[in-house]
DNA sequence: TCTAATTTTGACCATATGGTTAAAATAAAT
DNA sequence: ATTTATTTTAACCATATGGTCAAAATTAGA
């Protein structure tokens, strides 16, 4: 039976292990550093999560379940509209990396850490490509948009929105004055984005 | 003095190094199995390399060095034809890529977990951003292309050209039937990289 | 208030890991 | 051939790290 300080205890611990594990990976992690960014005894750790892996297993796929931006709304009528798709999927990962931005980073280091995994977590987010695809595929044979791999698309809405998040110190270092102002940029980036994707698969009159 | 030998070994030592710090990170990575894959001794590391850090500095900076594609023949003549640049970019980016797929993960991954060393990397590189800029910069003053700020261009195609590669386990698992098909799905890319790009910056007729 | 259950801690353990050293093996110099 | 310099190894060392345990502190239940 969980009591208050039950709760509180938990939750301390799942934000220091969230902290430590998304800015150093699992490897780079050390189980006392979670315990002090936590205020408690390392034995704790232990006491509420048994092994590092079962702490860590927690928090990543926690962190892989936020990776993904809602987009029920576009494809739950049967009229999806492509734009819409864009829009929805730009925004949503805009959203959420704005608010963390080093989800991305963290996720493909983990992953490509141990692939395996991977079959596992995406069958628990219950995610469903086919539907993206198919909205995709739609709009190409309604020749509303330039013919190409469907898939390639996808790959390019992903890979625009997420990338910059994931390169931010080495793009900001390049590119700008300060790392404040390249989240300007990356603020503005979600109009930009969306016409720029708009732009390449509409077609010409 | 050095003799053969002498070079034999720390060019093994210098590819199992290689190995195993790209696959793993500096954390991950451990002397015992650098050793292991060199075929040699633990001790012969610290023999040819002093420390984990020194060795591990010795391979990041030739890395780090490799991931830039080199796009002289596009910059060196005044005449710089952007089309020509994003071609030189792309097809640059996907040479190294193809060839050495975990680079990009290992390098954002290692900068991530130091990003001090940013500067200091990018000075010893001898690139020159401004002048990519500039290229970018003269084709919207000409009216080839769209407006833009140029810094957005390059960060689009430096991330349709390097996230494909980072988030490859992932993506292949979710829309790919195997790693496989999506490496040729990637092999194709540099066209159609080059097309999505090309069909988003120029101007209607 | 008194007892039982739960939570928290400090001290400890086993092992992994980066690093060292002295001696053996090998190559170079004479 | 003998000596000297260099390369390689096995055996250690110190420390960091994940994990355990018994006792102390706290909370819940009667």
């Amino acid at each position: 039976m969980k009591n208050k300080k039950d709760q509180d205890t938990e939750q301390k611990i799942l934000q220091a292990a969230n902290r430590v594990f998304l800015k150093k990976g699992y490897e780079g992690a050390r189980m006392q550093e979670i315990a002090n960014e936590a205020g408690i005894n390392k034995a704790l750790l232990h006491y509420y999560f048994r092994s590092k892996e079962k702490l860590f297993d927690r928090i990543f796929r926690e962190a892989f379940s936020n990776f993904w931006p809602s987009i029920e709304k576009v494809t739950k009528g049967g009229n999806a509209e492509i734009k819409e798709l864009i829009e929805a999927a730009v925004n949503g990962y805009m959203d959420i990396l704005e608010d963390k931005p080093f989800l991305p980073a963290f996720i493909v280091g983990e992953i490509n850490r141990s692939p395996e995994r991977i079959k596992d977590l995406l069958l628990s987010t219950g995610l469903q490509p086919e539907k993206v695809l198919k909205i995709v595929q739609d709009a190409i044979d309604a020749g509303e948009i330039v013919e190409m791999d469907p898939r390639e698309l996808i790959v390019n809405i992903v890979s625009l929105s997420i990338f910059p998040f994931i390169g931010r110190p080495l793009l900001s270092s390049m590119f700008w004055e300060s790392t404040e102002e390249f989240d300007l940029f990356l603020k503005d980036r979600r109009k930009t984005v969306y016409e720029f994707i708009c732009r390449s698969i509409m077609k010409r009159t």
